[in-house]
DNA sequence: AAGGTTTCAGAACGGTGAGTGAGAAATCTT
DNA sequence: AAGATTTCTCACTCACCGTTCTGAAACCTT
């Protein structure tokens, strides 16, 4: 069988993501990450064929994450108004100080392997389904008006979510992410009073 | 005053900014910087001092753009909700191919120059309090619920603003943004209605 | 027209980028 | 214990990074 391998394949891939995510993919140099790794260049071409697989493997492994963790919140019955109440307070961005992997992933579009950059947009897109399912579910129960469009209030609310991570970016705390929530959900919840 | 300049500074800094916008900082080499910008090494490093001044004009640059651009609309008379609604249409994302030059330069925090990384959260609190503004002056006029703190209100509006810029770059086109814009606005009236 | 000054064009600089190669080290098989 | 196989270490390649330098070119002053 040969020598055997001195690493645990995901912590690798673990480091090389806190890499990525701090310093982009142009800014992660290679020595950084043979150095945050602990893995040696010819091991790390051995298994990830260079540094935009390695890119691919991190930013898989953690848009896995990402969505489990929204599916925790999201997938949970009964759906609706609450689990995406649930969703949007468990963000903590004091976690990304340096912004949310995915989201950073987007904005380098350019620079980022391209089956990167289309991972990105399609775990976007599958949590958006997910905060348009609970929409439904919602309006479903009466929770929020029947008169919107429970894919167009989806949407709003993940471009919310998003929203508010680029706004951990410039500055805001995590006092504020809480009023934000609250302020957001409450025009929800007016709307649909007002049209019950 | 020996040989005049064959550039035009401004000129420079909008192809400069471009690089940058598309490619961020440390994606957009020299190289192509010299080649958008037409300017020579020598004269690049006379003027901005290297490839960081560039870069801090260049968004600069922008973000004064950007923040007139908003002041186009935050600050006409009288203010209120329709400033904000106008604001947030005129939004192109089309435009924004590869994101908002300030948003990335957010998520860039440890490759980007420093100050242009302050700048760039500045910017962001300049449009924030623009935004508060109007809900201020909306709310005394009774067009959205007094119950809320215009200053809650308005950054929950900024970050939707905000995570617009990024659903672009998800795959959002022009249409999801308008429904986007009118299920958010909506929630606020009505919760304003049910008050009254 | 000559001298001074500034920009221009492009080569050169040290350093380091990503990626590779060659031999030593560590395990498995037999 | 010896051979086969795989990873490890680390020096190496080559190209390009940001930056600087050099001399020619283009303007002003006098």
């Amino acid at each position: 069988m040969g020598r055997p391998k001195t690493y645990d394949r995901d912590a690798v891939i673990e480091r090389a993501m806190e890499a990525f995510w701090r310093f982009g993919y142009e800014g992660a140099h290679l020595s950084a990450l043979v150095e945050a790794t602990g893995l040696n260049r010819f091991s790390l071409y051995k298994e990830f064929e260079g540094k935009a697989g390695l890119f691919c493997a991190a930013l898989s492994m953690f848009t896995e994450a990402l969505v489990d963790e929204y599916r925790l919140f999201l997938d949970k019955e009964p759906k609706g108004l609450a689990n995406i109440e649930a969703s949007l307070r468990s963000l903590e961005y004091g976690s990304d100080y340096y912004g949310c992997f995915m989201i950073n992933t987007l904005t380098q579009r350019d620079t980022v392997p391209q089956p990167a950059f289309a991972q990105a947009q399609a775990t976007a897109g599958e949590i958006e389904a997910l905060y348009v399912e609970n929409i439904r579910a919602a309006q479903a129960r009466g929770e929020v008006s029947g008169a919107v469009d429970p894919e167009d209030m989806g949407k709003m609310l993940y471009s919310l979510d998003l929203g508010l991570h680029i706004k951990g970016l410039a500055g805001g705390g995590e006092a504020e992410k809480d009023t934000t929530i609250t302020v957001a959900l409450n025009g929800l919840k007016a709307g649909s009073a007002v049209k019950a």
